[in-house]
Order: C-alpha cells, then structure tokens, then sequence
DNA sequence: GTCTATAGTGCGATAGAC
DNA sequence: GTCTATCGCACTATAGAC
C-alpha cells in the first residue's frame, strides 16, 4: 500500500480504479454521519448502500437529459425507491444537488492529496499530473462531466466552488510549469496560457467521452500522446 | 470586398464582426420567410426586428442559468413582448430552440465557406483556420456556448446534427495535418488525436470566455498563441 | 423504513378582447 | 399585432397508512 502510494498513478488505471471505489463508500459513510440531522434513516448499513445508489442514477439520469429536467419520480422509478423514501434521504431537490456535488469535491480532494508529490523534478512532476488528473476524470467521469455541465444551473456559492476547482487545477500546472523555466529544463513563454492549454486537454477527456471510445482510445494512450505533446511544448529550442 | 475575402480573416476581428452582424439580420429575414406557415406576423420588417430581439433574449437568459430552467413568462418579461405575442412567433417551446439552433448553423455554413481555401499552403491554411474559428466562434459566441452546453437536452435528431458539425470542424482539421504531412511540412504521429486536442484548445474560447476575460487576453492573443503552439506540436523533428 | 395519495405551485399553451 | 385571463398538466414536497 505504502509502495503502491509512493508509485503515483504508475500502476495503471485498474489499480487507481480499485482504490477509489472504496473511497466512494467512505466517502457516503461520512456524508450519512454529517448530515444526520436532516437524513431520518438509523441505520448506517441501510442508508450508505441507498445514499450511493441515489447518487449514482441521479449521475446517470442527469448526465443523459440534464439535472432540471430529471424529475424526482424519473429518480424514483430509475433508483426503486418510492418519493417518500427519496425524501427521507434529502430535504429538497437542491439539497441531493449539493450533496453529490460535495461527494465528488471530496473524492478529489482526497485523491489528488494522495497522488501529488512536491520533491519530484517538474518533468515528472508534470507528466504525474497529466496522469493522475486523466485517471481521476476516468475513474468519476459521470460527475465531472455532471460538475461541468450543471455548473451554470447552481446557485452562486455552489458555482464559486466549480469555479475554484477549475483555478485550483490550473494552479497546479502553472506552478510545475513556472519550477520547470526556473530550473532551465522548459522553455515556456507564457505558463498560465500553456497550464489553461493544458486543461483544456485533460478536460477534453471527460466531456467528449463518446468520441475517444467510438475512436477506441484507452485513457493510457490517451495519457501517453497528451504527455508527450505536452513536453513538446515546453521543450527548451 | 473582393479583396477583404481574399484575404480571409487577415483584417482582424472588427472587421470580421462588421460583415457577422450584416449576416445575422439576412438569415433571421430567411428563416421569418422560410417559417411564414408557422409565424403569424404578415410585416417582415416587425418579424425580424423581434425574431432577432426573441433569439437574443433566449440566449442571453438560458446562459445564465439553462434553456429547460428559462419559463417563457422569464423571457415574455425580458424581451417586453408578452406571452401572446411570443407565440405568435413559435408554436411551442421546441420550436423556439429549433429556430435557435438552425439560426446558429446556416451563420456558422456561411461563414466557414466564405473564408476556407483549397489552395493555400498547409502551413497558412492551418493558421487561417484556427484563426476564422477564433473569431467565428468570438462573434457568435452566446451561441456556441448555448449549443455546446444544452446538447443533452436535445432530441436525437438535434443531438446528431451537433455531433455532425463537431466531427466536420474536426475533419478540417485532420485534413490540413494529412496534406502537410504528405507534403513533408509536418510531421505529426497521430492527425486525429492531434486534431481533436486543436479542437479542445479552440473550444476553451468560447466556453471559458469569463476566464480570458478576466485575464484580459483578447481574441487575437489567443489567436498568436494557438498558432504558435500548434506549429510548435506539427513542426518536424 | 417505505409506501401511496394528495396538496400546492408554476409551467406551456390558447382563447378572445382590443 | 399584441395583450390579459385562464385551462390543464406535471412537478416538488408532505401527510399519514402500513
């Protein structure tokens, strides 16, 4: 495990994969113990294994005809659960809205937290990132495509939010990009247009999904062609 | 005139907006004669003024907070004209999107064929078409945005033709990088994922306008930046 | 803990006055 | 050509049976 962390992302997409499906009940279990006061469930067991489940279709349904458009009885006939019992899960249709959209905050937080390390040089450095950020989008795909799409629907604390991840991504790059020019090893005129260019990218990824499988392009080729376009780029010369 | 399309996009934005704007009038006066069945209004010159008025409003509210989620009581107190007088432009809510939609993709046929040539070199035909689609997509940008970001709420039919329209952008694109990589000026491994990671680049204009903005990076900065890079990327060696 | 039945709201769409 | 008034419907949310 500890050698497994030390890697990064350098296993591959399945062993990133198996890691994050348990933090996905993790992180349930702690939604369920956070908000018992409004949640009128009892038992842990019961609650965690209809809180995932109600998130996972209102991804599915959302993200195939929009979040406002998807009524709750669409949510009850798709989850099998009846109206009343949604409503024992949720207070209100824009409370389940921040409820999924604080899950996938702290699934990537926790993930990125784990992945990152700051005394690598800013080449690997860089192609981790690009790695670790496709594999994550990869791996919770339907809510960042959910996150992204819904974005302008939320009201303004819940899109500042949006809006901060996405800088905060960026920062990340802006900052291996600027480490890189320092050191001599990149040549890269303008690091915030290049990390924006970048994201772009990755981005790219989980919003058109359909075109890379019809294409047939796993997220390690994808992976492996964006790295190396990437030190194209900021390649010094 | 003759010389200006000569020259494609090489006379800057302005100049590209001016000859948009003459443009958006002649399609909503075609669509006004093409829907005459539909829309009761028998006075060409009230029709369009308030087609135009009608297609502006809708955008303008459904970029703020989606198409779905805009009632038409929310776009009757916008645009000033009342619901009766609405329907008598439309005969629902689908048409209206229909008439947007079709709006957006004769604009977008005409311009692209009045400043594409077969003839220029690869080199320029790249620059030229990452620049037409900079500035194409700068001018019209509430409806990129809006096209982009309600795709999922269309109907398949609607869906397709949006796709349609990605995947020729996108040919246009692998198209120029085959030319030049036969004619040796490029050497570029794979023109399809090459193309696609252009496309994201160009995309970023127009639906994460409010970051440039607050950047204060103009059309044209982002143009010389993108030509510069995908050069860079396509460059042998 | 989950269900069915229903109250209350706001929507798309239309009819008819002006 | 544009307005106001209104209909029928589908939605969110809740109350009370089981």
């Amino acid at each position: 495990m500890q050698d497994k962390e030390k890697n990064g992302s350098a296993n591959g997409i399945e062993a990133f994969r198996a890691e994050a499906v348990l933090s996905i009940e993790e992180i349930c279990t702690e939604i369920f113990r956070r908000n018992q006061t409004s949640i009128k469930i009892k038992k842990e067991a019961v609650a965690v294994k209809n809180l995932v489940k109600i998130f996972d279709t209102t991804l599915a349904l959302s993200n195939s005809k929009g979040f406002q458009t998807t009524s709750l009885r669409d949510l009850s006939a798709a989850s099998g659960l009846s109206m009343g019992a949604l409503y024992s899960y949720f207070s209100s249709k824009d409370e389940l809205l921040e409820m999924i959209l604080s899950q996938g905050r702290q699934m990537t937080r926790r993930i990125l937290t784990r992945y990152i390390y700051a005394d690598d040089p800013p080449k690997k450095k860089l192609s981790d990132a690009i790695r670790t950020h496709l594999y994550l989008t990869e791996v919770m795909q339907p809510w960042f495509y959910f996150a992204y799409l819904e974005a302008k629907n939320l009201k303004r604390d819940q899109q500042k939010k949006v809006i901060a991840g996405e800088l905060a991504t960026e920062k990340i790059f802006i900052d291996i990009l600027e480490e890189g020019n320092a050191a001599g090893i990149f040549a890269c005129d303008s690091p915030v247009l290049t990390a924006s260019a970048i994201k772009a990218m990755l981005q790219d990824w989980y919003l058109k999904r359909w075109k890379y499988q019809r294409r047939n392009i796993s997220v390690d080729t994808y992976a492996v062609f964006l790295i190396k376009l990437v030190e194209t780029i900021v390649a010094p010369g």
